[in-house]
DNA sequence: GCCTATAAATGGAACGTTCCAATAAATCAA
DNA sequence: TTGATTTATTGGAACGTTCCATTTATAGGC
């Protein structure tokens, strides 16, 4: 057990009784030796241990087969959604997905690109961290490495971005919380250093001028996107001299919260006050009451991202489209009409 | 943007006037090198972009600073949470984890960990997936190569373990039921080709004998180890004659399940059949009723891991104590006392 | 039998680092 | 001044692969 010096191809040649390049050659699967010839290298390959060193080989051929994903909040499953999507299309394609957290951090994500480049790897699908200062990839830019974003954009950068459509999801989570009667709206959670937010916020905003919802009849609290900063959020609002009715939340973990602070006074989400979601996690169908939400896709997006990737990397640029997911409004149960104008819809 | 190649230390050499080993010196931060001299350095690094290989470099030193993080299932928020804790300890200590999913496959786990070896990590803290043949870590013990097990561990194998007290925890719980006045008890998911099955499963079957329920009043539901599962559980134990009116669920994703089913029956859980998990992830206290279970602690379970993979690598020793995590049952409204018996605790 | 064409296997240089041994420059003791 | 010591810097070999250019073996054509 005691760990000898690891075996490397000159071991093995010398055990299978060939040169070290036709070692190398049979481990790249090439059809050039003869098969027998292969058996035995194979066998002794077995025999002592190997491991491949792919860092070595990378410094000739320079490929490697593993991709960085660089996420921001691990303990969101709609990353792991996401993930899961990926690894399906880059699995197929023989490439390793390395998934690393950067925990909303900018600094930790700084650390986590660099490990990653210095790993060298094919490419990366970031999803960046909250703070994330404008130059934070020009490394990774100048290196020629591909890159893509998902969910979220940098205010002026060129990196190509797989996101749902953010601002047709408010759009229509909005419309259908006017649909239901509701004249006094908020939106919940998140906060300005967000692009993403700037746009549900704006398919808010203009779903509410459009169907005649006064801008001072709406409510705009931001917050932390979790549970908690949900719990915040209705604090504030129902603090306030005339309260809103209904709230679309930045992501479900805000609606979540949303609910549960609405319980813990007494309401009833759905019909005390009407509540929608965006992601459309996979708890939020089996919430009491099951959350309206935004579905956005998330293992269609990390598909799409990885398709991407993989393209770019075959076709060696650094270029790409960006891809805007179609969005839909999945209606459950928690949003009721608005009691007091009781001109909503028949639920 | 041409991806010029890219620069090595010999390019910042010749832009800063220095040789290549001064580069090399300056970027391990040797105190040698005049401050002036590695100041130039610097800045040479900065103008040309460099990207430090790590590939090369450990070709002749070998000591990467990454680890890799196998786990079975990244959608279970139970991983996420263990692999934020872990990251904690392993931050301060200058190394970054990678982690890979292999989605309860052990084909995929197969092709992940061959990958991360040949990545040349230093160490591999795995959860395995279901199904893992006995010699699949056989490559990696030969290799010397430090490795923990989380969470589940191999019939027949000598790698340290990092995981709760299952049995204890299970025996808690199913004491629980008890003393709440259930005299027929159910134990849902979960296979018994998991180690971890037959430690919970042992837990609730001694403490049903060791307090008075007889092993006849007992049933026992295999199934998978999700919402999914849960539900399948609950249908298949109350088409039984004489059912149930409390289960101990293999994890909280069952546990929701049943509680899903129940609802869906016009069941309510906690007054008509008391329910409780394992694990207790941060969803058991948001549920609809708030959910009992058996809290793991899998923050600390993950700091435990990477302390115990830190030692491992220090001592260069590929052994370690296994260890067991203390559990807690914690209480909250899922387990009402029994109906038909009326002779439980005061709720 | 010889020459050529094809198939199979090989040696050596190169990749980007580290680190040892060696050199060059600066400082000190006498 | 000279030799010894310390402080900075450097060249070169080594790490484990790949791949090109060769060599060697095998087969085919006449």
């Amino acid at each position: 057990m005691a760990s000898r010096p690891k075996a490397t191809i000159l071991d093995i040649a010398r055990e299978a009784g060939v040169s070290k390049s036709t070692v190398s050659l049979v481990l790249q699967g090439s059809g050039l030796i003869r098969p027998e010839t292969a058996l035995k290298v194979r066998k002794a390959i077995e025999d002592v241990g190997y491991v491949y060193n792919r860092g070595a080989a990378n410094l000739r051929k320079a490929h490697s087969n593993v991709i960085g994903m660089v996420i921001n909040d691990l303990t969101n499953p709609f990353f792991a959604e996401m993930a899961v999507g990926m690894e399906r299309v880059f699995q197929s394609a023989g490439i390793v997905p390395f998934i690393a957290n950067t925990a909303e951090n900018p600094v930790r994500q700084e650390e986590v690109l660099k490990s990653l480049m210095e790993q060298g790897v094919a490419g990366l699908i970031v999803s960046p961290a909250r703070g994330t200062t404008p130059g934070a990839f020009r490394r990774i830019e100048m290196a020629g490495l591909p890159i893509v974003f998902t969910m979220r954009r940098l205010p002026e950068s060129r990196i190509p971005v797989i996101a749902p459509d953010n601002h047709r999801g408010a759009w229509l989570a909005t419309a259908h919380l006017i649909g239901k009667g509701h004249r006094r709206l908020a939106f919940f959670g998140g906060s300005s250093d967000l692009v993403v937010y700037h746009e549900r916020l704006g398919g808010f905003r203009e779903a509410c001028e459009a169907l005649g919802i006064a801008k001072r009849d709406t409510l705009v609290v931001e917050g932390e996107t979790s549970r908690k900063g949900g719990i915040a959020c209705l604090e504030t609002a129902l603090a306030m001299a005339d309260p809103p009715t209904a709230a679309l939340c930045f992501n479900d973990a805000v609606a979540f919260g949303v609910m549960l602070a609405l319980r813990k006074r007494g309401l009833e989400p759905g019909a005390d006050f009407a509540v929608v979601g965006f992601d459309d996690v996979v708890e939020a169908q089996h919430y009491m009451p099951a959350l309206t939400s935004v579905a956005v896709d998330s293992a269609g997006l990390g598909e799409r991202a990885a398709h991407v990737m993989l393209k770019m990397i075959q076709s060696r640029t650094t270029r790409a489209e960006d891809h805007i997911g179609a969005v839909n409004l999945v209606v459950r149960d928690s949003c009721g009409p608005d009691r007091r104008t009781g001109m909503g819809d028949a639920a």
